[in-house]
DNA sequence: CTTGACCTTCTAGTAACTAGAAGGTTTATT
DNA sequence: AATAAACCTTCTAGTTACTAGAAGGTCAAG
């Protein structure tokens, strides 16, 4: 199979393919005798476990973790469970953060009358006239 | 005020304010003899502007475009409030994916033994065991 | 023998900084 | 005067995860 088709069938852009090559995510694949890239169908399966852990937000570096774990018939659950809870944390973190922004500004907005007039308290909360302060 | 101690009465860093400058979200500053960058109050409640804007996870674009709004005096609430409604909108998107991910993990986590043995639900899921599916 | 669909590598751009290098300026102290 | 400390300057490069585009090689069909 080229690459064409593994992206085709994986659901990965070329593009990235090769790029995940680059930075080692992926062992550098076959070539033919044109110089052009081989792989079988288990090439599609990593490229799919890949799009999905990194669906799930996993970082590129986590999903090699993942990855090598998952071919490790050795492995503990409890690695996989820890690196997943540590991703969940940086997650949750990134959600609550997002939903300070969104209260505020909802707030903001609500306040606002959104008119041809210059009054506006979005802007005067952001130039820190003490209303409602910018989440704590 | 050289940059340093706008930096501090900002709270922005002092590289920040030159990246700031670099990419044109503020003006360049005067320069005193010696080529040092020279500021005076107002441009503190400016860093102080945009040091709020971001926190609400505005981009330096769209700073940029409520900095304008800010110093126009013939500006209508209007705009800010589209703009702001805008961002919202794109908040909101962020924190509806993220929370997709959460589920899917917390689910997968939960059903993961975190013990010594290989079997994991967490790594079946993402190799595509049909089992929870990596959210819709 | 040319067209079209593939493939190759390499460079650069995206967002918003941050770190570090190499070196100039100012102020204080010796 | 010399020097040290604390500033400041510019420039390069690294971070994350790709994506776009350029220039060019390969292969099958017409």
């Amino acid at each position: 199979m080229q690459i064409g088709a593994v992206a085709r069938k994986s659901g990965v852009p070329a593009k990235t393919i090769r790029y995940y090559e680059s930075v080692g995510l992926i062992a550098a694949a076959r070539r033919e005798a044109s110089g052009y890239r081989s792989y079988g169908d288990p090439d599609v399966e990593t490229l799919r476990f890949i799009q999905r852990a990194r669906g799930l937000g996993f970082s590129v570096r986590q999903v090699g973790d993942l990855l090598a774990l998952w071919q490790d018939r050795a492995r503990h659950s409890a690695q996989v469970k820890a690196l997943s809870i540590e991703h969940l944390a940086e997650i949750e973190a990134k959600i609550a953060a997002l939903q300070g922004m969104r209260d505020t500004l909802e707030h903001l907005i609500e306040g606002c009358q959104g008119d041809d007039r210059p009054e506006c308290p979005i802007l005067a909360d952001l130039a820190g006239s003490s209303g409602a302060e910018t989440v704590k």
